[in-house]
DNA sequence: TATGTGTACTATCTGTGATAGTACGGTTAT
DNA sequence: ATAACCGTACTATCACAGATAGTACACATA
C-alpha cells in the first residue's frame, strides 16, 4: 500500500487520507475485502497520530469504503462498486462547474474539445 | 458592485474576496480604473473586520488585479487583460488535471465531449 | 496468555483566520 | 484650514479546527 500525506498541504491529514485510500479502492487498487494497515500501524509509518487515522477510517466506513471488525481490523467494502459510481456523478458533475466557469471566463469549446481529445489520446 | 461572503464557506473569507474580486474584474464586470469600494466601507457592508478587506485587496495588488492610491482609494487595474489571461492557464490546467483523475476513474470520453456540448449549447 | 485490533474518551498544543483598537500620512471637498 | 475620507501598519486578543498525547476497555487470535 502506498500511502503518504503531505505536511504542507492545506488540506488536513485526515481528508487527505480519506481521498487517498477511496481513489485507491474506487479504482481497484485495493480490492473488495482486502485487510488495511491498522490505525497504529499506518500512524507509525506516515509519522502521525492514531487518532488522525481513527478519524479517516471512521468517515471512510461512514462513506461504506471500508468497514470494520472490533479486533481484527478494517477491510475494504464488498459494495465498492455503488462507491465508484457515486463517485462518477460528483466528478462530472464538479467539472460541469468548471466548465461553466471557463465558458463564462472565455475559453472556447474548441480549446475544451481538445483537452479532452489529449487527456484519451492513448 | 454585487459582492458577497458565505461565512459557512471552509474557505477562509479573505480568500472568497480575492476570487470573488478577481473574477468580476477578469470577466470584465469591473472596469479598468474602476474605484472599487473602500476598506472601510466594504467591511461595513459585509459586516467583517476592515482589517480582513485589506488582507484581501493586499493580496489583489500583488496579483496585479488592482492598484492601491494612499488617500484616494483602490482601482482596478489596466492590465486586468494580463491577468485575464493567466487566469485563462490556469483553469485550463485545472480542469486537465480533472480530465486526466476522470479518466482513471471510468468516465469515458463520449461522457465528456456530451458534457462540453451541453454547456456550451447556448 | 500475550499480542494486536477497533473504539472511546479527555486534555492539550498549535497554527490560521478573524476581530478589536489605535495610529499615521496622503487626498479631497467644504 | 479643517473635517472627512482614504490606504496602511501595527499590536493584542479571540475563536476554531486540526493534530497530538495519553489512557482505557472490549474483542480476536495465535
Amino acid at each position: 500500500m502506498i500511502i503518504t500525506v503531505d505536511m504542507r498541504d492545506r488540506k488536513p491529514i485526515y481528508e487527505q487520507l480519506i481521498e487517498k485510500i477511496r481513489t485507491l479502492a474506487v479504482q481497484g487498487y485495493l480490492k473488495p475485502d482486502e485487510h488495511l494497515p491498522s490505525v497504529r500501524v499506518l500512524a507509525a509509518e506516515l509519522a502521525i497520530n492514531p487518532n488522525t487515522i481513527q478519524k479517516a477510517y471512521a468517515e471512510l466506513e461512514r462513506q461504506n469504503v471500508i468497514y470494520a471488525v472490533p479486533g481484527r481490523g478494517n477491510f475494504v467494502s464488498p459494495d465498492i462498486g455503488a462507491v465508484a459510481r457515486k463517485e462518477r456523478e460528483k466528478q462530472i458533475e464538479a467539472i460541469e462547474e468548471s466548465l461553466k466557469k471557463a465558458k463564462t471566463t472565455g475559453i472556447t469549446k474548441e480549446d475544451l474539445i481538445t483537452l479532452v481529445d489529449r487527456v484519451y489520446m492513448d
